[in-house]
DNA sequence: TCCTAACTGAGTACGCTGTTCGCAGTTGTT
DNA sequence: AACAACTGCGAACAGCGTACTCAGTTAGGA
Protein backbone atom coordinates (compact mmCIF):
# COMPACT_ATOMS: atom_id res chain seq x y z
CA UNK A 1 0.00 0.00 0.00
CA UNK A 2 1.61 2.51 -1.27
CA UNK A 3 -0.20 5.35 0.58
CA UNK A 4 0.74 4.09 4.03
CA UNK A 5 4.75 5.11 3.02
CA UNK A 6 6.08 8.82 5.03
CA UNK A 7 4.20 11.60 5.39
CA UNK A 8 1.76 12.83 3.40
CA UNK A 9 2.76 16.19 2.54
CA UNK A 10 6.03 14.06 0.65
CA UNK A 11 3.05 11.83 -0.66
CA UNK A 12 1.78 13.15 -4.57
CA UNK A 13 -1.56 13.63 -4.42
CA UNK A 14 -2.39 12.07 -7.94
CA UNK A 15 -0.70 8.93 -8.91
CA UNK A 16 2.02 8.52 -11.86
CA UNK A 17 -0.68 6.35 -13.63
CA UNK A 18 -4.37 4.78 -13.39
CA UNK A 19 -7.49 7.03 -13.67
CA UNK A 20 -7.79 10.41 -11.81
CA UNK A 21 -9.28 10.42 -8.79
CA UNK A 22 -12.89 11.62 -8.40
CA UNK A 23 -11.94 14.12 -4.89
CA UNK A 24 -9.03 15.87 -4.08
CA UNK A 25 -7.36 16.39 -0.70
CA UNK A 26 -8.63 19.77 -0.39
CA UNK A 27 -12.14 19.07 -1.17
CA UNK A 28 -11.84 15.90 1.45
CA UNK A 29 -10.30 18.65 3.91
CA UNK A 30 -12.93 21.24 3.37
CA UNK A 31 -15.75 19.41 3.89
CA UNK A 32 -14.09 17.75 7.13
CA UNK A 33 -13.18 20.91 8.66
CA UNK A 34 -17.13 22.01 7.80
CA UNK A 35 -17.98 18.75 9.51
CA UNK A 36 -16.39 19.19 12.51
CA UNK A 37 -16.55 22.78 13.00
CA UNK A 38 -20.57 22.55 13.08
CA UNK A 39 -21.15 19.05 14.23
CA UNK A 40 -18.42 18.43 16.32
CA UNK A 41 -14.89 16.70 15.64
CA UNK A 42 -16.52 13.49 17.19
CA UNK A 43 -19.30 14.03 14.00
CA UNK A 44 -16.21 13.67 11.62
CA UNK A 45 -16.31 9.78 10.98
CA UNK A 46 -15.18 8.15 8.02
CA UNK A 47 -18.76 7.19 6.88
CA UNK A 48 -20.11 10.63 7.75
CA UNK A 49 -17.31 12.69 5.67
CA UNK A 50 -18.19 10.05 2.69
CA UNK A 51 -21.68 10.79 2.60
CA UNK A 52 -20.67 14.43 2.47
CA UNK A 53 -18.26 13.98 0.01
CA UNK A 54 -21.06 11.17 -2.00
CA UNK A 55 -18.48 8.43 -1.90
CA UNK A 56 -18.32 5.37 -0.67
CA UNK A 57 -16.42 5.18 3.22
CA UNK A 58 -13.61 2.60 1.80
CA UNK A 59 -12.44 5.33 -1.07
CA UNK A 60 -11.37 7.54 1.39
CA UNK A 61 -8.72 5.23 2.02
CA UNK A 62 -7.67 6.10 -1.24
CA UNK A 63 -6.61 9.94 -0.19
CA UNK A 64 -5.42 8.96 3.25
CA UNK A 65 -3.69 6.47 5.15
CA UNK A 66 -5.50 6.85 8.58
CA UNK A 67 -7.95 9.43 9.78
CA UNK A 68 -5.35 10.74 11.99
CA UNK A 69 -4.04 11.69 8.42
CA UNK A 70 -6.85 13.74 8.03
CA UNK A 71 -6.87 15.31 10.83
CA UNK A 72 -3.52 16.81 10.04
CA UNK A 73 -4.39 17.79 6.69
CA UNK A 74 -7.44 19.50 8.70
CA UNK A 75 -5.55 21.26 11.06
CA UNK A 76 -2.78 22.16 8.18
CA UNK A 77 -5.51 24.04 5.69
CA UNK A 78 -7.07 25.96 9.10
CA UNK A 79 -3.33 27.21 9.83
CA UNK A 80 -3.62 28.39 6.05
CA UNK A 81 -6.91 29.98 6.01
CA UNK A 82 -8.46 30.86 9.01
CA UNK A 83 -4.86 31.89 10.98
CA UNK A 84 -4.50 35.76 9.81
CA UNK A 85 -2.37 38.58 12.07
CA UNK A 86 -0.35 41.13 10.97
CA UNK A 87 3.54 41.58 11.93
CA UNK A 88 4.70 45.20 11.25
CA UNK A 89 8.18 45.28 13.23
CA UNK A 90 6.25 46.08 17.18
CA UNK A 91 7.24 42.64 18.79
CA UNK A 92 4.52 43.72 21.65
CA UNK A 93 2.04 44.51 19.17
CA UNK A 94 3.04 41.59 16.74
CA UNK A 95 2.34 39.14 19.40
CA UNK A 96 -0.66 40.55 20.19
CA UNK A 97 -1.72 40.08 16.82
CA UNK A 98 -0.67 36.73 16.51
CA UNK A 99 -2.25 35.40 20.12
CA UNK A 100 -5.32 37.11 19.11
CA UNK A 101 -5.67 35.35 15.88
CA UNK A 102 -4.65 32.05 17.15
CA UNK A 103 -7.83 32.67 19.57
CA UNK A 104 -10.05 33.60 16.90
CA UNK A 105 -8.99 30.79 14.63
CA UNK A 106 -9.13 28.31 17.55
CA UNK A 107 -12.77 29.64 18.60
CA UNK A 108 -13.82 29.12 15.31
CA UNK A 109 -12.40 25.80 14.94
CA UNK A 110 -12.73 24.41 18.90
CA UNK A 111 -11.18 20.94 17.45
CA UNK A 112 -7.92 22.96 16.93
CA UNK A 113 -7.35 23.60 20.59
CA UNK A 114 -6.75 19.97 21.25
CA UNK A 115 -5.21 18.66 18.03
CA UNK A 116 -3.58 22.05 15.83
CA UNK A 117 -0.48 21.53 18.23
CA UNK A 118 3.01 19.69 18.33
CA UNK A 119 5.26 18.77 16.21
CA UNK A 120 3.13 15.58 14.72
CA UNK A 121 1.78 17.63 11.95
CA UNK A 122 4.27 20.55 10.54
CA UNK A 123 2.59 20.86 7.50
CA UNK A 124 3.36 23.80 4.64
CA UNK A 125 0.93 26.01 5.92
CA UNK A 126 1.88 25.88 9.96
CA UNK A 127 5.51 25.79 9.22
CA UNK A 128 4.85 28.71 7.25
CA UNK A 129 2.68 30.43 9.79
CA UNK A 130 5.63 29.42 12.49
CA UNK A 131 8.34 31.08 11.02
CA UNK A 132 6.26 34.64 10.41
CA UNK A 133 5.75 34.58 14.16
CA UNK A 134 9.66 33.74 14.94
CA UNK A 135 10.33 36.19 12.78
CA UNK A 136 7.95 38.61 14.76
CA UNK A 137 11.05 38.08 17.62
CA UNK A 138 13.60 37.92 15.49
CA UNK A 139 16.33 40.54 15.65
CA UNK A 140 15.30 41.95 18.97
CA UNK A 141 18.66 40.62 21.07
CA UNK A 142 16.67 36.96 22.04
CA UNK A 143 18.58 33.66 20.86
CA UNK A 144 16.97 30.99 19.20
CA UNK A 145 15.70 29.01 22.41
CA UNK A 146 14.31 32.21 24.11
CA UNK A 147 12.56 33.56 20.96
CA UNK A 148 11.36 29.67 21.01
CA UNK A 149 10.53 29.69 25.18
CA UNK A 150 8.70 32.73 24.14
CA UNK A 151 6.49 31.48 21.53
CA UNK A 152 5.74 28.71 23.01
CA UNK A 153 4.77 30.44 26.38
CA UNK A 154 2.33 32.50 24.25
CA UNK A 155 0.83 29.61 22.84
CA UNK A 156 0.47 27.59 25.68
CA UNK A 157 -1.16 31.07 27.47
CA UNK A 158 -3.87 31.10 24.09
CA UNK A 159 -4.49 27.50 24.15
CA UNK A 160 -5.02 27.19 27.52
CA UNK A 161 -7.86 29.85 27.66
CA UNK A 162 -9.17 28.40 24.47
CA UNK A 163 -9.67 24.54 26.19
CA UNK A 164 -11.12 26.59 29.27
CA UNK A 165 -13.34 28.58 27.29
CA UNK A 166 -14.28 26.04 25.13
CA UNK A 167 -15.04 23.41 27.65
CA UNK A 168 -18.66 24.69 29.04
CA UNK A 169 -19.87 25.32 25.49
CA UNK A 170 -18.39 21.66 24.70
CA UNK A 171 -20.40 20.51 27.61
CA UNK A 172 -23.82 21.54 26.92
CA UNK A 173 -23.25 20.84 23.10
CA UNK A 174 -22.79 17.11 24.01
CA UNK A 175 -25.46 16.63 26.49
CA UNK A 176 -27.76 18.38 24.15
CA UNK A 177 -29.21 21.00 26.14
CA UNK A 178 -29.53 24.39 25.37
CA UNK A 179 -26.94 26.84 27.59
CA UNK A 180 -29.91 27.93 29.56
CA UNK A 181 -31.26 24.51 30.16
CA UNK A 182 -28.17 23.19 31.15
CA UNK A 183 -27.26 26.18 33.08
CA UNK A 184 -30.56 25.28 35.10
CA UNK A 185 -29.21 21.91 35.62
CA UNK A 186 -25.80 22.62 36.93
CA UNK A 187 -27.47 25.75 39.04
CA UNK A 188 -28.95 23.33 42.19
CA UNK A 189 -25.68 21.93 42.90
CA UNK A 190 -23.95 24.77 42.98
CA UNK A 191 -25.84 26.48 44.99
CA UNK A 192 -25.93 23.69 47.34
CA UNK A 193 -21.82 24.24 47.35
CA UNK A 194 -22.22 27.69 48.06
CA UNK A 195 -24.57 26.99 50.81
CA UNK A 196 -22.67 24.05 52.40
CA UNK A 197 -20.33 26.82 53.84
CA UNK A 198 -17.03 25.58 53.26
CA UNK A 199 -15.82 26.96 49.47
CA UNK A 200 -16.45 31.13 51.09
CA UNK A 201 -14.44 32.37 48.04
CA UNK A 202 -16.33 30.21 45.28
CA UNK A 203 -19.48 31.92 46.75
CA UNK A 204 -17.95 35.33 45.96
CA UNK A 205 -16.77 34.02 42.35
CA UNK A 206 -20.02 32.74 41.76
CA UNK A 207 -22.25 35.77 43.53
CA UNK A 208 -20.01 38.56 43.65
CA UNK A 209 -17.81 38.46 40.43
CA UNK A 210 -18.69 41.19 37.70
CA UNK A 211 -17.58 38.40 34.86
CA UNK A 212 -20.46 36.11 34.77
CA UNK A 213 -22.92 38.62 34.12
CA UNK A 214 -20.45 39.96 31.14
CA UNK A 215 -22.14 38.85 27.95
CA UNK A 216 -18.82 38.54 26.13
CA UNK A 217 -16.62 38.51 29.63
CA UNK A 218 -14.07 35.36 28.39
CA UNK A 219 -13.06 38.06 25.66
CA UNK A 220 -11.87 40.74 28.33
CA UNK A 221 -10.51 38.25 30.73
CA UNK A 222 -8.31 36.80 27.64
CA UNK A 223 -7.47 40.56 26.72
CA UNK A 224 -6.47 40.85 30.27
CA UNK A 225 -4.30 37.76 30.75
CA UNK A 226 -2.56 38.24 27.74
CA UNK A 227 -1.37 41.79 28.03
CA UNK A 228 0.10 40.17 31.61
CA UNK A 229 1.89 37.37 29.61
CA UNK A 230 2.94 40.17 27.41
CA UNK A 231 4.09 41.93 30.41
CA UNK A 232 6.56 38.99 31.98
CA UNK A 233 7.76 38.39 28.13
CA UNK A 234 8.61 41.63 27.98
CA UNK A 235 11.58 41.06 30.81
CA UNK A 236 12.78 38.57 28.71
CA UNK A 237 14.21 41.26 26.74
CA UNK A 238 17.86 42.84 27.28
CA UNK A 239 17.59 46.52 28.65
CA UNK B 1 -33.82 5.72 36.24
CA UNK B 2 -32.89 7.36 39.10
CA UNK B 3 -29.60 7.22 38.31
CA UNK B 4 -29.61 9.47 35.23
CA UNK B 5 -31.06 12.67 37.31
CA UNK B 6 -29.16 15.29 38.90
CA UNK B 7 -25.39 15.41 38.98
CA UNK B 8 -23.22 12.79 39.82
CA UNK B 9 -22.05 14.37 43.17
CA UNK B 10 -25.47 14.82 44.36
CA UNK B 11 -27.15 11.23 44.11
CA UNK B 12 -26.28 8.96 47.10
CA UNK B 13 -23.71 6.14 46.48
CA UNK B 14 -26.29 3.80 47.82
CA UNK B 15 -30.05 3.20 47.53
CA UNK B 16 -31.87 2.82 50.23
CA UNK B 17 -33.24 -0.45 49.34
CA UNK B 18 -31.80 -3.47 47.72
CA UNK B 19 -28.82 -5.60 47.52
CA UNK B 20 -25.52 -3.92 48.24
CA UNK B 21 -23.68 -3.36 45.34
CA UNK B 22 -20.86 -5.34 44.54
CA UNK B 23 -18.83 -2.27 43.53
CA UNK B 24 -18.13 1.38 44.94
CA UNK B 25 -17.43 4.36 43.30
CA UNK B 26 -14.03 4.71 44.29
CA UNK B 27 -13.26 1.35 43.12
CA UNK B 28 -14.23 1.80 39.69
CA UNK B 29 -12.85 5.67 39.48
CA UNK B 30 -9.57 4.00 40.53
CA UNK B 31 -9.82 1.39 38.20
CA UNK B 32 -10.58 3.37 35.28
CA UNK B 33 -7.60 6.02 36.38
CA UNK B 34 -5.04 3.02 36.32
CA UNK B 35 -6.26 2.22 32.88
CA UNK B 36 -6.19 5.94 31.45
CA UNK B 37 -2.87 6.22 33.12
CA UNK B 38 -1.32 3.18 31.67
CA UNK B 39 -3.27 2.68 28.50
CA UNK B 40 -4.54 6.02 27.30
CA UNK B 41 -7.78 7.59 27.70
CA UNK B 42 -9.21 5.99 24.59
CA UNK B 43 -8.82 2.62 25.90
CA UNK B 44 -10.95 3.61 29.03
CA UNK B 45 -13.71 1.78 27.85
CA UNK B 46 -17.03 0.53 29.90
CA UNK B 47 -16.11 -3.15 28.36
CA UNK B 48 -12.68 -2.81 29.30
CA UNK B 49 -13.08 -1.39 32.47
CA UNK B 50 -16.28 -3.88 33.71
CA UNK B 51 -13.15 -6.41 32.45
CA UNK B 52 -10.96 -5.12 35.10
CA UNK B 53 -13.23 -5.23 37.87
CA UNK B 54 -14.21 -8.60 37.07
CA UNK B 55 -17.97 -7.26 36.04
CA UNK B 56 -20.59 -7.04 33.27
CA UNK B 57 -20.12 -3.72 30.72
CA UNK B 58 -23.81 -3.21 31.43
CA UNK B 59 -23.23 -3.33 35.19
CA UNK B 60 -21.18 -0.13 35.03
CA UNK B 61 -24.69 1.87 34.56
CA UNK B 62 -25.65 1.03 37.92
CA UNK B 63 -22.94 3.36 39.32
CA UNK B 64 -22.97 6.30 36.21
CA UNK B 65 -25.91 7.33 33.96
CA UNK B 66 -23.08 7.63 31.40
CA UNK B 67 -19.90 7.75 29.83
CA UNK B 68 -19.48 11.35 30.85
CA UNK B 69 -20.17 10.69 34.54
CA UNK B 70 -16.86 7.92 34.60
CA UNK B 71 -14.95 11.36 33.09
CA UNK B 72 -15.96 13.47 35.87
CA UNK B 73 -15.42 11.28 38.91
CA UNK B 74 -12.04 10.84 37.47
CA UNK B 75 -11.24 13.96 37.51
CA UNK B 76 -12.33 15.00 40.40
CA UNK B 77 -10.51 11.74 42.08
CA UNK B 78 -6.92 12.94 40.49
CA UNK B 79 -7.46 16.38 42.07
CA UNK B 80 -8.11 15.08 45.54
CA UNK B 81 -5.23 12.26 45.27
CA UNK B 82 -2.61 13.92 43.41
CA UNK B 83 -2.40 17.97 43.26
CA UNK B 84 -0.26 18.86 46.17
CA UNK B 85 0.76 22.13 46.55
CA UNK B 86 1.95 23.95 49.56
CA UNK B 87 0.36 27.86 50.63
CA UNK B 88 2.26 29.51 52.97
CA UNK B 89 1.19 32.97 52.31
CA UNK B 90 3.37 34.71 49.88
CA UNK B 91 1.17 34.71 46.63
CA UNK B 92 3.91 34.04 44.23
CA UNK B 93 5.84 31.37 45.74
CA UNK B 94 2.40 30.05 46.27
CA UNK B 95 1.04 30.29 42.71
CA UNK B 96 4.10 28.64 41.88
CA UNK B 97 3.83 25.62 43.89
CA UNK B 98 -0.04 25.12 42.59
CA UNK B 99 1.31 25.83 38.78
CA UNK B 100 4.24 23.15 39.12
CA UNK B 101 1.64 20.45 40.98
CA UNK B 102 -0.97 21.37 38.44
CA UNK B 103 1.99 20.26 35.51
CA UNK B 104 2.99 17.16 37.56
CA UNK B 105 -0.45 16.09 37.87
CA UNK B 106 -1.12 16.45 34.32
CA UNK B 107 1.83 14.72 33.17
CA UNK B 108 1.01 11.53 34.99
CA UNK B 109 -2.56 11.79 34.07
CA UNK B 110 -2.03 13.17 30.32
CA UNK B 111 -6.10 13.17 29.66
CA UNK B 112 -6.64 15.26 32.21
CA UNK B 113 -5.02 18.16 29.94
CA UNK B 114 -7.90 18.17 28.25
CA UNK B 115 -10.82 16.52 30.38
CA UNK B 116 -10.08 17.98 33.88
CA UNK B 117 -11.24 21.99 33.30
CA UNK B 118 -14.18 24.04 33.06
CA UNK B 119 -17.78 24.11 35.28
CA UNK B 120 -18.58 21.14 33.48
CA UNK B 121 -17.33 18.88 36.62
CA UNK B 122 -16.88 20.51 40.04
CA UNK B 123 -16.54 17.92 42.02
CA UNK B 124 -16.32 18.09 45.74
CA UNK B 125 -12.51 17.67 45.82
CA UNK B 126 -11.79 20.08 42.28
CA UNK B 127 -14.20 22.62 44.47
CA UNK B 128 -11.59 22.46 47.65
CA UNK B 129 -8.70 22.81 45.37
CA UNK B 130 -10.19 26.01 43.90
CA UNK B 131 -11.01 27.12 46.69
CA UNK B 132 -7.41 26.64 48.21
CA UNK B 133 -6.06 28.23 45.61
CA UNK B 134 -8.45 31.53 45.32
CA UNK B 135 -7.34 31.48 49.35
CA UNK B 136 -3.35 31.84 48.26
CA UNK B 137 -3.80 35.42 46.61
CA UNK B 138 -6.91 36.55 49.01
CA UNK B 139 -6.45 39.20 50.85
CA UNK B 140 -3.46 41.09 48.30
CA UNK B 141 -5.23 43.57 47.22
CA UNK B 142 -7.36 42.29 44.25
CA UNK B 143 -10.96 41.89 43.78
CA UNK B 144 -12.80 38.74 42.87
CA UNK B 145 -12.76 39.07 39.52
CA UNK B 146 -8.74 39.77 39.21
CA UNK B 147 -8.13 37.08 41.34
CA UNK B 148 -10.53 34.72 39.15
CA UNK B 149 -8.54 36.18 35.74
CA UNK B 150 -4.93 35.58 37.77
CA UNK B 151 -5.89 32.08 38.26
CA UNK B 152 -7.44 31.39 35.10
CA UNK B 153 -4.19 32.76 33.38
CA UNK B 154 -1.90 30.67 35.23
CA UNK B 155 -4.14 27.54 34.87
CA UNK B 156 -4.16 28.54 31.13
CA UNK B 157 -0.50 28.80 31.00
CA UNK B 158 0.50 25.56 32.76
CA UNK B 159 -2.57 23.45 30.72
CA UNK B 160 -1.33 24.58 27.27
CA UNK B 161 1.99 23.66 27.82
CA UNK B 162 0.99 20.36 28.81
CA UNK B 163 -1.01 19.77 26.05
CA UNK B 164 2.39 20.49 23.89
CA UNK B 165 4.33 18.61 25.68
CA UNK B 166 2.25 15.38 25.81
CA UNK B 167 1.16 15.81 22.19
CA UNK B 168 4.35 14.18 20.97
CA UNK B 169 4.55 11.06 22.88
CA UNK B 170 0.76 11.00 22.08
CA UNK B 171 2.01 11.11 18.72
CA UNK B 172 4.29 8.33 19.82
CA UNK B 173 1.95 5.93 21.41
CA UNK B 174 -0.62 5.87 19.39
CA UNK B 175 1.96 5.17 16.42
CA UNK B 176 3.05 2.48 18.28
CA UNK B 177 6.72 3.37 17.41
CA UNK B 178 9.15 3.81 19.64
CA UNK B 179 10.48 7.38 20.14
CA UNK B 180 13.54 6.77 17.95
CA UNK B 181 11.65 5.35 14.85
CA UNK B 182 9.30 7.98 15.31
CA UNK B 183 11.72 10.88 15.80
CA UNK B 184 13.39 9.01 12.58
CA UNK B 185 10.58 8.59 10.55
CA UNK B 186 9.51 12.43 11.08
CA UNK B 187 13.14 13.09 10.47
CA UNK B 188 13.19 12.78 6.28
CA UNK B 189 10.37 15.55 5.79
CA UNK B 190 12.01 18.18 8.65
CA UNK B 191 15.31 17.96 6.79
CA UNK B 192 13.25 18.49 3.12
CA UNK B 193 11.86 21.52 4.73
CA UNK B 194 15.02 22.81 6.14
CA UNK B 195 16.92 21.85 2.75
CA UNK B 196 13.61 24.19 0.82
CA UNK B 197 15.57 27.35 2.23
CA UNK B 198 11.89 28.63 2.59
CA UNK B 199 12.14 28.48 6.75
CA UNK B 200 15.34 29.70 7.49
CA UNK B 201 14.04 30.73 11.43
CA UNK B 202 12.46 26.90 11.55
CA UNK B 203 15.83 25.92 10.81
CA UNK B 204 17.54 27.26 13.28
CA UNK B 205 15.26 26.08 15.46
CA UNK B 206 16.17 22.24 14.64
CA UNK B 207 20.08 23.25 13.60
CA UNK B 208 21.47 25.72 16.40
CA UNK B 209 18.67 25.29 19.18
CA UNK B 210 20.03 23.25 22.35
CA UNK B 211 16.83 22.77 23.50
CA UNK B 212 15.75 19.58 21.86
CA UNK B 213 19.08 18.00 23.16
CA UNK B 214 18.45 18.94 26.59
CA UNK B 215 16.90 16.00 27.72
CA UNK B 216 14.67 18.24 30.30
CA UNK B 217 14.30 20.94 28.43
CA UNK B 218 10.42 20.43 28.77
CA UNK B 219 11.04 21.00 32.23
CA UNK B 220 13.20 23.80 32.30
CA UNK B 221 10.95 25.96 29.92
CA UNK B 222 8.10 25.17 31.54
CA UNK B 223 9.81 26.72 34.74
CA UNK B 224 11.27 29.54 32.31
CA UNK B 225 7.95 29.91 30.78
CA UNK B 226 6.22 30.11 34.58
CA UNK B 227 8.56 32.96 35.72
CA UNK B 228 8.42 34.97 33.05
CA UNK B 229 4.08 34.54 33.59
CA UNK B 230 4.88 35.54 37.55
CA UNK B 231 6.43 38.25 36.51
CA UNK B 232 3.47 39.30 34.23
CA UNK B 233 0.97 38.81 37.14
CA UNK B 234 2.69 40.50 39.58
CA UNK B 235 2.00 43.77 37.74
CA UNK B 236 -1.47 43.45 38.89
CA UNK B 237 -0.76 44.17 42.18
CA UNK B 238 -1.24 47.63 43.61
CA UNK B 239 1.87 49.74 44.62
C1' DT C 1 -41.33 -13.31 60.32
C1' DC C 2 -42.83 -12.64 56.03
C1' DC C 3 -44.14 -9.80 52.05
C1' DT C 4 -42.97 -7.05 48.54
C1' DA C 5 -41.12 -2.80 46.63
C1' DA C 6 -36.84 -1.56 45.19
C1' DC C 7 -32.98 -2.51 43.79
C1' DT C 8 -28.61 -5.18 41.35
C1' DG C 9 -26.22 -7.74 37.74
C1' DA C 10 -25.85 -8.85 33.18
C1' DG C 11 -27.07 -11.14 28.51
C1' DT C 12 -28.58 -9.43 24.35
C1' DA C 13 -29.13 -6.24 20.80
C1' DC C 14 -28.75 -1.90 18.05
C1' DG C 15 -26.37 1.27 15.57
C1' DC C 16 -22.27 3.27 15.53
C1' DT C 17 -16.85 3.35 14.75
C1' DG C 18 -11.88 2.74 11.98
C1' DT C 19 -9.98 -0.13 8.93
C1' DT C 20 -8.91 -4.18 5.63
C1' DC C 21 -9.76 -7.12 1.79
C1' DG C 22 -10.92 -8.33 -2.66
C1' DC C 23 -12.63 -7.26 -6.96
C1' DA C 24 -14.57 -4.88 -10.93
C1' DG C 25 -13.80 -1.07 -13.72
C1' DT C 26 -10.78 2.71 -15.65
C1' DT C 27 -6.74 4.89 -17.25
C1' DG C 28 -1.86 6.20 -19.03
C1' DT C 29 2.05 4.33 -20.91
C1' DT C 30 4.41 1.35 -23.82
C1' DA D 1 -3.79 -3.35 -28.26
C1' DA D 2 -1.87 -4.92 -24.04
C1' DC D 3 -1.07 -4.34 -19.42
C1' DA D 4 0.37 -2.40 -15.18
C1' DA D 5 -1.28 0.67 -12.04
C1' DC D 6 -4.44 2.72 -10.29
C1' DT D 7 -9.68 4.00 -8.36
C1' DG D 8 -14.09 3.16 -6.10
C1' DC D 9 -16.41 0.51 -3.00
C1' DG D 10 -19.46 -3.49 -0.92
C1' DA D 11 -18.74 -6.51 2.60
C1' DA D 12 -16.81 -7.82 6.72
C1' DC D 13 -14.40 -7.62 11.34
C1' DA D 14 -13.67 -6.24 15.84
C1' DG D 15 -14.79 -3.00 19.06
C1' DC D 16 -17.56 0.91 20.84
C1' DG D 17 -21.60 3.30 24.10
C1' DT D 18 -25.69 2.19 25.88
C1' DA D 19 -30.92 0.85 26.16
C1' DC D 20 -33.80 -2.93 27.32
C1' DT D 21 -35.18 -6.67 29.78
C1' DC D 22 -35.53 -9.93 33.35
C1' DA D 23 -34.15 -13.05 36.95
C1' DG D 24 -32.31 -12.82 41.46
C1' DT D 25 -31.41 -10.40 45.97
C1' DT D 26 -32.20 -7.47 49.74
C1' DA D 27 -34.11 -4.63 53.51
C1' DG D 28 -37.99 -1.90 55.49
C1' DG D 29 -42.61 -2.06 57.19
C1' DA D 30 -46.38 -4.68 58.83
Amino acid sequence: MSSSRGVIWERPERAARGPAPSLSRDEITAAAVALADTQGIEAVSMRALAVELGVGAASLYRYVARKDELLDLMVDAVMGNDLKFEIRGEWRADLRSVARALRAMTLRHPWMAVYGTGRRNLGPNTARRYEQVLGAIDGIGLDIDEMLMMVETLDAFVRGRAIEDLSEQEAVRRSGLSQNEWLQAQTPYVQSLIDSGRYPLLARVVLDARAPHDPNHLESAFNLGLERVLDGLATMLPE
